[in-house]
DNA sequence: CTGAAAGCGCTTACAG
DNA sequence: CTGAAAGCGCTTACAG
């Protein structure tokens, strides 16, 4: 059923050779025969198989993608943008989603990766072990990270520890002291996770301000529902509750501020909220954040890296993404504080099957 | 650099011929060989490449998926499971992001899909028209489809007319009469659409209690904003304000939950809302819902989509997946009209830049 | 400008 | 149980 290029040449009156010229556009072939063959192909259906044709040019036009998760909204993304980006060039994407603790990591180091598939591997918030650098080396195709810096790795990354002093400075310019940093957990695997990065742009700021008594850390889960449990757990007791937060990213910092309303907390009246990510919601929430772009790094990186696959490999180890305040109306100056009226936290969700 | 079998078979002093058998299983080798071919690829770090075994075997080991979002939390869920799915079975999944109104569209079902890549195909939410219907059916190879039943295509969906109906049915026996039906845009593309589908369901579910005349549908973007929007739009003006809503999806129920506190609304004191997902977000929010477990759904369809590859198709056209109502506290028995203080609107985002 | 031939790296009948 | 040979579907020097 599937057709070859010799059905093609055949059709053309030609030889697989001018056939495969023709269409590939590669060599010299008269413009009447490129024409002819070009409308047997199309007659047809004909597609070249890549499989054949990589195996005599060495060219996949298959690139690798590794991430710990696909739904989050910073990494779905960044994989839209590496998709696309890839797509216009003609090239496919294979996606390997390494869940935490999962013993398929090291499968996707050892044989996935390893089958010769990919022109080139794009890793997004891995932290390689050593071991797993190894295999990727090994394989002598180009490689880029995006969000965590590894020897070797050229990789496109905001500054994750400047984000996090601008956005507590922003607290402490308002006036705030106690201001409590809500952080994802991770922090505690590696230093250079974006967690303990963050972590430590946020005890920096602080400090400068003569503030280091006043550091308080809460970690959760990097989601919605993170947030509101930890900002449910900040924010419940009346005794030194924080008049300000500074959350990992947005889906914690919307979850606060969602825990913050429902225990009759205002925001900003009472307590005022920053996030990291410029996440799709911030706008509906009024949310204060430091915005990066990491579709735009999906893209950024899909690009580099087949610029390295053309042979023209990344200059520099580190590109710093953009990343900038975007100050809406869930930070204020610090007021007085007031007595909250006593408001029930949230019903236990009572479920029931039908 | 890159490692051949022909390298593992002079270290293991062997030919390539008993040096695949030993490494694929497949024909007798002496269990002595076996095990010095296996330490000699082991040494060397050899896989062999897929591209050359795809070549002869004609088994790729290799799945296309097709769908229209990455970034919404049904895609996501599905992509996952179908990507677990698929790794433990060896295979490899290569993701094509169909943009709405994208030109790419043709590019991948005439070009991506056709280069023989895939030993099969599973396309979600998407409903193929019959040019490209044609295209997929000319590739010869098992397909399988989430959400949008298409002829000649194998297809898992839950039965959203009946799912919207239900949940209509639950917010009337609950005494509702003024209900209102957010609905996701694309109802008009398709009448096959999952908006379409859900809005006959709830249109169903209105007449046969007599309600026709109280039937009102917005549409709106399947997001949280779009709900949030669509929400502030229904329910600012007291003039025949519904006291239920239900959501095409959880996104939408909750973007309108949302909206309605901030009108000073209770819920689900002045307005019940029902969604359909099952959304990660539900519980948080307490949202009544029917779920589906769509992380299933694409496990299911990969399984289904490996077996019909290895030779054993698919019986039924639809596969109907299971769907359960799930009673939380976002809806409750209507209670009589209570004047609602008029609480301002959220203030408009003051965006600026620093 | 075109064709015959070699070869990419595998796997699989076919002999032995 | 093992090896020599053919062949999967392409592309690319190499002649002409």
């Amino acid at each position: 059923m599937s057709s070859a290029i010799a059905d093609v040449a055949a059709r053309a009156r030609v030889s697989k050779a001018t056939a495969s010229r023709a269409l590939s556009g590669n060599g010299y072939v008269a413009e009447a025969t490129r024409l002819r063959v070009i409308a047997a192909a199309e007659e047809i259906g004909y597609v070249a198989s890549s499989n054949a044709a990589s195996l005599v040019t060495g060219q996949t036009k298959n690139i690798g993608v590794v991430m710990p998760f696909i739904n989050r909204w910073f990494f779905g993304e960044v994989l839209d943008g590496i998709e696309q980006a890839l797509l216009d060039r003609g090239y496919d994407m294979t996606l390997y989603n390494l869940h935490a603790g999962s013993p398929d990591r090291q499968r996707v180091f050892d044989f996935f990766l390893a089958r010769k598939r990919f022109d080139g591997i794009i890793l997004i918030g891995v932290e390689p072990t050593e071991a797993e650098r190894q295999a990727l080396t090994r394989l002598a195709i180009p490689l880029v990270g995006i969000g965590f810096p590894t020897d070797g790795i050229p990789t496109l990354a905001m500054d994750d520890r400047g984000a996090a002093r601008r956005a507590t400075e922003h607290l402490i310019s308002l006036g705030h002291h106690r201001i409590v940093h809500i952080g994802g957990d991770g922090a505690d695997e590696s230093p250079f996770s974006v967690a303990a990065l963050r972590g430590a742009g946020y005890r920096e700021a602080m400090a400068a301000a003569g503030l280091e008594s006043e550091s308080r850390i809460e970690t959760t889960v990097m989601s919605l529902p993170g947030g509101y449990d930890a900002g449910a757990n900040i924010l419940s007791s009346a005794h030194r509750r924080p008049t300000a937060v500074f959350a990992s990213c947005d889906e914690i910092a919307i979850g606060a501020m969602i825990a913050a309303r429902r225990l009759g907390l205002r925001v900003p009246g009472d307590l005022s909220v920053i996030g990291i990510d410029g996440h799709e919601y911030a706008e509906m929430f009024s949310l204060t954040t430091i915005e990066q772009r990491p579709r735009q790094q999906g893209s950024d990186a899909a690009t580099a890296l087949l610029d390295a696959v053309a042979g023209n490999p990344a200059q520099a180890a580190v590109v710093d993404v953009p990343a900038r305040l975007i100050v809406r109306t869930s930070t204020a100056p610090l007021a007085p504080t007031r007595a909250v009226p006593g408001v029930a936290e949230r019903a236990p969700a009572e479920e029931q099957t039908a």
